[in-house]
DNA sequence: GCACGGTCCTTGACACGACAACTGATCCCA
DNA sequence: TGGGATCAGTTGTCGTGTCAAGGACCGTGC
C-alpha cells in the first residue's frame, strides 16, 4: 500500500463546498418543482430532454444518457410520466428491442408552463449570483470533472 | 406574470454539467465506498465530521448541519452506525433533549482504514483534474452558490 | 436455419431519504 | 409555579433509486 497523499487545507475547504452543493442543490430544485408543478427534477429533466429532441422522442437507452440516470431508473420514472400522461413509449419499428419514449402534446404543455419558474430558481440559486466569467469557470471546471466522472461522454454535454 | 429571463447557450451549457456532476459524483463516491468499506458516501462523511471534533463527539443538531443532511436522515443515519457500533449516542447530562454523537474506537479504526482509498477516489474524480487555479474558482464558485442555497450558513463550511 | 453472445428494456425486492406526527425537555413570562 | 411556545430528537410511512435477474430481440458463425 502506498503512502497515501492527503489533500491540502484549499483542496479540502474546495472539496467540502463542492460536496455541499452536491447535497444541498438537488432537494431545492426538487422543492421547487414539487411544489410548483408536482414533479422532481428528475421528471422535469426527463421531460426537458425530450422537448429539445427532434419528434420530442428518444429511445430509452439515449436518454437515459442524456439525464445520467441508470435505464432501470429510467425505466421506472417514465412508467410513472406514461400513467400521468405527459410520456408515451412507442416500440420502435426497425429494432423491437427499443422503445421510444415520447412527449405528448400534455406534457409538452407542462413543461412549457414550467419551465419560467425553474429557470427563475436556477437563475436565483447558481447563474445570478455568479459573473458571466465564472460561469465560463464554472463550465471548465465541471466539463474536466466530467471527464472523470464519465469517460465515455455518454450525456453528449461535453465537447472536448 | 412577468417574462422570464431565459438563460442564454453558455449559461445553458454550465448549468447542464453541474446537473451532470450533480447527478453523477454521489453515484462515484457511494459505490467506491461501499465496495471497499461497506460504507454510502454519507456515513462516511458522518464518520469523517466526527473524526475532526473535539473529543470525537458532536450534538446532533451540529453533525446534521456540518453533513448538510436533515435531523430526521441523521437520526436513522446515526441509529444505524450505532447498531454496528461505529458510533455511539450519549444524553448531554446538561441539557436532556440533547443527543451526543461519539465515534467509538471501532468507528476511528474504520475511518483510518478508508480514509486513504477515499481520498484517492476524489484526488482522480476531482482534484487531479484541475489546476492549482481551478481549485480555488471552483471554491469561489461553490461558496456563493451555498450563500444562496444555504443563507443560514448551518454548515460553517463558508467563511463569508 | 439455428444457436449463442450481446443489446435493450422491464420487473421485483430491498435500502435509503423526505415528510409529518409525536415525545420529552427547556424556556419564558405572567 | 404553572402553562404555552419552542426546541431536540425519534419514529413510521411513503416515494423513489439501486441492484440483480429476467425476457425479448438482434446478429453473426457455422
Amino acid at each position: 500500500m502506498t503512502e497515501p497523499r492527503w489533500l491540502d487545507e484549499t483542496q479540502l475547504d474546495a472539496w467540502k463546498r463542492l460536496v455541499s452543493v452536491v447535497e444541498l442543490l438537488p432537494g431545492v430544485l426538487d422543492s421547487q418543482l414539487r411544489r410548483d408543478a408536482g414533479l422532481s427534477h428528475f421528471e422535469y429533466y426527463v421531460l426537458a430532454m425530450l422537448s429539445e429532441a427532434p419528434d420530442r422522442s428518444l429511445r430509452m437507452t439515449r436518454l437515459a444518457a442524456k439525464t445520467d440516470a441508470t435505464l432501470p431508473r429510467l425505466s421506472h420514472v417514465v412508467a410513472r410520466l406514461e400513467e400521468r400522461g405527459l410520456v408515451e413509449r412507442l416500440p420502435s419499428a426497425d429494432d423491437r428491442r427499443v422503445t421510444n419514449a415520447h412527449l405528448t402534446d400534455a406534457g409538452w404543455d407542462k413543461i412549457v408552463a414550467t419551465a419560467p419558474g425553474h429557470v427563475e430558481t436556477v437563475r436565483t440559486h447558481v447563474v445570478d449570483p455568479l459573473t458571466d466569467e465564472e460561469i465560463g469557470q464554472l463550465d471548465t471546471i465541471a466539463g474536466k470533472i466530467l471527464e472523470r466522472l464519465d469517460p465515455e461522454n455518454r450525456t453528449g454535454v461535453r465537447r472536448t
